[in-house]
DNA sequence: ACCTTAAAGCAACATCATTGCGTTCCGCCC
DNA sequence: GGGCGGAACGCAATGATGTTGCTTTAAGGT
């Protein structure tokens, strides 16, 4: 859902939330979130207020939008020629880019202005496409490779647990360990 | 940080915590979250909304602090006599409290209105606290245990992740599941 | 019992959220 | 290609919420 169901595609509705979207960049980077509101959004964004309160709600689904576009993957993975070697690169990566605050932020809004779900449903489908890539990489050179759901379970979901319910930082090697216990675990799955 | 650090613990400030608690309880007891605004509960607790923005910031902050006194743990899990018995007893219960529309609700607040992210480090205690229990009693019958970090990786995490990420339904199937695999661990850790 | 001071009350003010109505412009069909 | 229907936007007024300085109360220490 991340940009909603628009009736209206093409033209000035398409611009309007391009408008809007970088609004929110813009003035987040600049500001930081505590000076973001739709009344400060809407002006940099050229539009009014209630264009937004229609169209999104209120700003917090408007960041949840925003936040579901940034943790959307812009490539897959690299191919690193071996399942292990692609499965580290690819969890060191992803924890090193939702650990850091910016990403945290953006996971964090993602869940929050998100009656339904399904911005949040957005983000592990993300992920377990990323896996899924690798893990089709992996049996095509006729390696072994675990289900989805098993990586999901043991390598994406402990580093997102820790990453919205611990204050302590995260390492590479904590990655590492978690893909080593995926690639161990037996191949059946839930 | 459920109780804000409070200068002045007794008395007067201790009765107004109580009473606005009581009355964010109530309101969205009776009349659901939308309803739920700062004026509204300062209202039934017979205060001003000026105190609660002092004390609390903002809605999202109490509703936070609220959040995490209701996900304490109010006993001990329950004792089978066995590790596997008593672990897999209580991921079920958590997971049947966790993934209801009322916890799901409970642990997005607690997320929510949580900068330092203290409330949400609170919530992993409380569950680290009551496997902590489960693991401590296992060796005190001479069985082994896997480490806290292992099980938290392995069984909660994985649930708190579909919890709050996808919105597929949970079974306890898929409880008695990460039980399994978190006992079948070999006994090192991160 | 007094003094100190954190915390709550009060009230005015600024800002934000909401809504009805008129206008614009996209997309479609003739 | 020109007009038609309707969705989305702009504008403006209104009500609700968030914010702040000052005053008052009462808890806790001396």
């Amino acid at each position: 859902m991340s940009p909603k169901p628009m009736a209206r595609p093409g033209g000035r509705s398409a611009r309007v939330q391009e408008a809007v979207h970088a609004a929110v960049r813009e003035l987040e980077a600049e500001q930081g979130r505590a000076k973001l509101t739709v009344p400060a959004v809407a002006a940099r964004a050229g539009v009014t207020p209630s264009t937004i309160y229609r169209r999104w709600g209120d700003l917090q689904e408007l960041l949840s939008d925003v936040a579901v576009e940034r943790l959307r993957p812009e490539e897959p993975p690299s191919d690193h020629g071996a399942l292990h070697a692609d499965l580290t690169a690819w969890a060191r990566q992803f924890l090193d880019e939702m650990a850091s605050p910016p990403g945290r932020a953006y996971v964090r809004d993602a869940l929050l202005g998100d009656p339904d779900g399904s911005n949040a449903g957005q983000c592990s489908a993300y992920a377990a496409g990323q896996v899924e890539t690798i893990l089709a990489r992996a049996l095509d050179r006729g390696e072994t490779a675990p289900p989805v759901e098993t990586v999901m379970d043991l390598v994406v979901a402990p580093m997102m647990y820790r990453i919205l319910f611990r204050p302590d930082p995260l390492t590479a090697a904590y990655a590492d360990h978690l893909v080593e216990t995926a690639l161990a675990a037996p191949e059946e799955s839930a």
